[in-house]
DNA sequence: GTCTATATCAAGATAGAC
DNA sequence: GTCTATCTTGATATAGAC
């Protein structure tokens, strides 16, 4: 990917985190980038294009994230919260860009949802596989590591929306329970 | 609110949950009530006042919640359900109106950028109260409550957005993963 | 490869007829 | 109170100059 393309694939993650793919423009990206509409339509010829290269992106990020998350000599702890503070500086006073998508997911191209729907499975592995070591035989214990996976995601992600539109920092309040669920977890397997 | 009024509100409401407030049109609206758009402007002048009526009325379902999680013969897990599933049926195949409007925040108006702070503090408070008489004796134990309430209402928003893109059912297994944390909660504190 | 110019369409919105 | 007709603006998109 050349230079001006990958500049316009940036520019829009940041735009999709601030206000959606719905909401964004190529006008907005020409302005912010002083060229005009045509030269982005050059690069991307059409919108769906461009959040394809948007989406393809973000998985590369998660992918990113999933080298850490395999680290053994990390605790679970620390991993989620990683997980949660890597993705907070990327988009800064934005929102999750994936939670942005999942939201305009009935006004965006099949090709598009494809791209959402693996990029939600994809964080929910992720998430999975941060959890996996906590119970080592789930079988005799009641956690169901599935659940629990969903549940920290889902909240991560909540928590996010909620704190932008508010402007406190609610996600270490969030963390914080997450950590006491977990210990509680394990106390119940020993 | 004459009926008019009301039906549109009503249809704002469906479609706001389905495709988010800056996808929507007057257009649409007219198309699915069998009216023109002039129609839709006699009896809200700008898109902005719709958006105002709908989250009046959003803020209307919330208070009926409210007087529910009051019962003190309903257990905190029946509350949570209650909240949870509540809302699920309310919005059917769509996401919670509140995330869909927390995720617009930027291109909202002023005036509904205020009442969708307003929702977030009032969905907050409602958590709070739910789980407000789960720990009597808070000081004591190291649970706190409004960490809990933020982590249980953040991870039934977060789960509702990935069931509905994934076509997965998801919210359960996520209510039955609060359940267990409220337990062991609970037991900490005995 | 990037631009100018323009086409096309849909959006929010208004004036005025009925 | 609802409609027809119309305006303006901005959005996606294309053709063709440089």
């Amino acid at each position: 990917m050349n230079n001006r393309k990958k500049q316009i694939t940036d520019l829009a993650l940041k735009l999709i985190e601030e206000k959606g793919y719905v909401a964004i423009s190529y006008d907005d990206l020409a302005k912010q980038l002083g060229v005009t509409k045509a030269s982005i339509h050059y690069h991307f010829e059409k919108k769906e294009d461009l959040g394809v290269a948007v989406a393809d992106r973000i998985k590369q990020r998660l992918e990113s994230i999933l080298l850490t998350v395999n680290d053994p000599s990390v605790t679970v702890e620390e991993k989620i919260s990683f997980f949660a503070n890597r993705q907070i500086k990327q988009f800064a006073d934005g929102i999750c860009p994936v939670s942005s998508l999942q939201t305009d997911f009935e006004s965006l191209p099949e090709s598009l949802q494809k791209r959402v729907q693996d990029l939600s499975r994809f964080e929910i592995s992720i998430m999975k596989q941060i959890v996996s070591n906590i119970v080592e035989h789930e079988e005799e214990s009641n956690v169901d590591e599935e659940s629990l996976a969903l549940m920290i995601l889902s909240s991560i992600k909540g928590a996010i929306q909620y704190q932008r539109v508010m402007g406190i920092d609610l996600l270490p309040k969030v963390l914080e329970q997450i950590n006491r669920t977990l210990k509680n977890n394990e106390q119940r397997v020993l």
